[in-house]
DNA sequence: AAAACTAGTTGCGTTTGTCCACTAATTACT
DNA sequence: AGTAATTAGTGGACAAACGCAACTAGTTTT
């Protein structure tokens, strides 16, 4: 009942997904459309919206003073420009600042001011919950297992440890 | 020794990512940064590279002759415009073709050509492939898990099953 | 002192997707 | 039947993001 070269599905119930059943590059890439639309609609309006690179930001800046566009850029997988472009847009929203670095004056400092705070504040609520919301017919247990091997696997491949 | 407010991170060994360390969606976003520019870089003048519309069009295509565009849009979560031009790329690479339904003369149904067939049998193995390898330092009965899993979830989000 | 390297910026081109309006055909309604 | 409401697909305008490559400037190495 489930061979190849079957009829035209009319009612997509039945349909396989020949060798991308089995492929996780495939369900990390199509599940990334539907959570990262999902989020972006949570997140509407909030400066913040659109792609992983602004929250992430947000969140490292204001937990640590200081940091280095440059760091941010490994940790988010993206190079130095498009860095400084976000980097860019969250200043002239005033969410974060910029300074040179006394130790390195061709690197930058970034710090985090009150509003950009204050968005950080709201984001540590929505984003957590917008993922536990989104996954919430994923029984909590098994979240937690691909949380804690995901996890590693981002560690691993940002070489964080 | 992780409170907020820490010193900038020189090395990035020790940074903590705040509540995106346990939010799944954030794995799933930065996760699919990485895989899929590995993947796009091994398809790379494949006719197939970029985003994961074109493979599985290719494969359910190939798999079930005479499908029809709007279902497959809907498997791969893009709207019908979108799916078209993904379409229209594909014919004119000459890897499917477009007829009239009989049916419904308003829809279309898509065949694999000879090119098509032939690349669709490169893709069962590259994909895969491609996958395993990219993960492959997470141990094969995890990557089981995260897969059974997460199937379920794509599942769920396109209302299959 | 020169060479090599690193941080960040800028411009360019490519890709991708979304929104919206439009045509045409089919189905539902009365 | 005949009209209205849906559905399939198309086309255009538009915005946003990203990578690459070239460039400036500052720092480290030798």
């Amino acid at each position: 009942m489930s061979k190849p070269t079957e009829n035209p599905p009319t009612s997509p119930t039945d349909i396989n997904l020949d060798v991308l059943e089995d492929t996780l590059s495939f369900y990390i890439r199509t599940i990334n459309l539907a959570v990262s639309r999902d989020l972006d609609a949570r997140l509407d309006g909030l400066d913040v919206a659109k792609g992983t690179g602004k929250i992430t930001t947000l969140l490292l800046v204001d937990d640590y003073p200081g940091i280095r566009p440059s760091v941010i850029a490994h940790l988010t997988m993206r190079d130095r420009s498009a860095m400084g472009r976000i980097i860019d847009q969250m200043v002239s929203h005033d969410l974060i600042r910029r300074e040179v670095s006394p130790d390195d004056s061709r690197a930058q400092e970034l710090y985090i001011t009150e509003a950009g705070s204050a968005l950080a504040t709201k984001v540590r609520e929505i984003v957590p919950q917008q993922s536990r919301d989104f996954f919430s017919f994923i029984p909590e247990d098994e979240q937690k297992q691909v949380i804690d091997i995901l996890r590693r696997a981002y560690r691993h491949i940002v070489g964080l440890a």
